[in-house]
DNA sequence: CTATTTGTTTATCC
DNA sequence: AGGATAAACAAATA
C-alpha cells in the first residue's frame, strides 16, 4: 500500500518514543521479512539501545538508534507501522515489536513483501561489529542509504534527470517510467496514475514522445503531486480532495473528475499494474 | 472457489 | 550492456 506519503505517515507513528530505551524486541524468527538480516540479529542489535528517531526517503525507512545501530525497513504492499500501549500482546501479522516503558512500536505485515534490515554502524562510517567508544562522533547512516537517488523534492531532482531518463527509456509507457524507484523514488501505483492525469498524458504513451516542454510539466506534476500528499497524507492520513483521481480510480463506474470532462474512466492492466485513466482528457 | 491487490526482485530473452 | 517482460513472493479481502 505505502507510497511516500504513507510512508511518512507511518514514520511520524514511532516518532513519540524518541529517546526511550529498548528494553525488549519482538521478532517472529520465521517472518519472511528477516529474510536479509535474522530476527535474531535484529533483536540483539536493537535490545538495550535507545531510539534515536526515524528518516523516509521515498518508500525507504531508515530508524536510528544508540551506538550506531540502524534499522532500514520497507512496507512492501502491506506493511505499517503504529504505536501500542507497552503491554500490547502481539497480533498474527506483528512481526516486529520494540519494547519501551511507555509504548510497544510495531511493524505489521500480513503479505511480508516487506524488510528489514540492520546495520552497526562504525563512528567513521565503516560497518563493524563492535560498538563505537564512549563519547565517540554519532555515526553516519548506512552506506545503502547514503546512495539513494535524489528525492523528488530535493534540489537534486531536477528537470535535467527527468528529461535523460525519459530520453534513455524512450519505449516505455510514462506510467512504468513513473514507477521506477531509481529515479522516482516514493512514486507508486496511485501516485503515478495521479500525476497522468493532471498532465492529461494517457499513460501508455512511449516517455520518448515528451517533448521539453511537456518533460518540464512532468516535473511540476511530480512535485506538486508528491508535496500535496505528503501534506494532505503524509501529516495525518486525511482524505485528497474530491478533485484528485485518486477519490475515483478504485470504484468501478468512476468518473473523471476534471471540470468539463467527466468521462468514465477506465481501469486496464498496464505491465502488470492496474492502471486507471480517463479515455476524455489523457491522451 | 476465483480474482484482486497503492511493490520489488529475479530470471530470461532480445 | 542494458532494456523489456513475466513470474515469483504471500495473504487477506471481495
Amino acid at each position: 500500500m505505502p507510497e511516500l506519503a504513507e510512508v511518512e505517515y507511518y514514520r511520524k507513528q514511532w516518532e513519540p518514543s524518541r529517546g526511550e530505551p529498548v528494553a525488549r524486541v519482538l521478532a517472529h524468527p520465521k517472518a519472511r521479512i528477516y529474510r536479509e538480516s535474522p530476527a535474531s540479529a535484529v533483536v540483539r542489535a536493537l535490545e538495550g539501545r535507545t531510539f534515536l528517531g526515524g528518516r523516509a526517503h521515498g518508500k525507504q525507512l531508515l530508524f536510528e538508534f544508540s551506538e550506531g545501530a540502524w534499522l532500514g525497513m520497507h512496507l512492501g504492499m502491506s506493511g505499517r507501522l503504529f504505536a501500542a500501549p507497552p503491554d500490547r500482546v502481539p497480533e498474527k501479522s506483528d512481526h516486529l515489536a520494540l519494547v519501551t516503558p511507555q509504548r510497544c512500536l510495531v511493524f505489521s505485515d500480513y503479505r511480508m513483501f516487506g524488510k528489514v534490515t540492520v546495520e552497526i554502524v562504525g563512528p567513521d562510517g565503516t560497518p563493524g561489529s563492535q560498538p563505537p567508544a564512549e563519547g565517540a562522533t554519532p555515526s553516519l547512516p548506512p552506506s545503502w542509504w547514503q546512495e539513494l537517488p535524489p528525492e523528488v523534492l530535493s534540489p537534486g531532482f531536477t528537470k535535467e534527470r527527468v528529461a535523460a531518463f525519459a530520453k534513455r527509456r524512450a519505449k516505455t509507457p510514462l506510467k512504468t517510467l513513473l514507477l521506477d524507484q531509481r529515479h522516482f523514488p516514493g512514486i507508486g501505483n496511485w501516485m503515478a496514475d495521479e500525476i497522468c492525469w493532471r498532465l492529461r498524458i494517457d499513460p501508455r504513451r512511449p516517455a520518448g514522445t515528451l517533448d521539453e516542454s511537456a518533460q518540464a510539466s512532468l516535473w511540476r506534476a511530480l512535485r506538486r503531486v508528491s508535496r500535496e500528499a505528503l501534506r494532505i497524507i503524509g501529516t495525518d492520513w486525511s482524505d485528497p480532495p474530491d478533485s484528485w483521481l485518486m477519490n475515483h480510480r478504485w470504484r468501478d463506474g468512476g468518473i473523471c473528475p476534471r471540470p468539463k470532462c467527466h468521462a468514465p474512466l477506465v481501469r486496464e492492466d498496464l505491465r502488470g499494474r492496474t492502471t486507471c485513466r480517463c479515455p476524455g482528457c489523457q491522451r
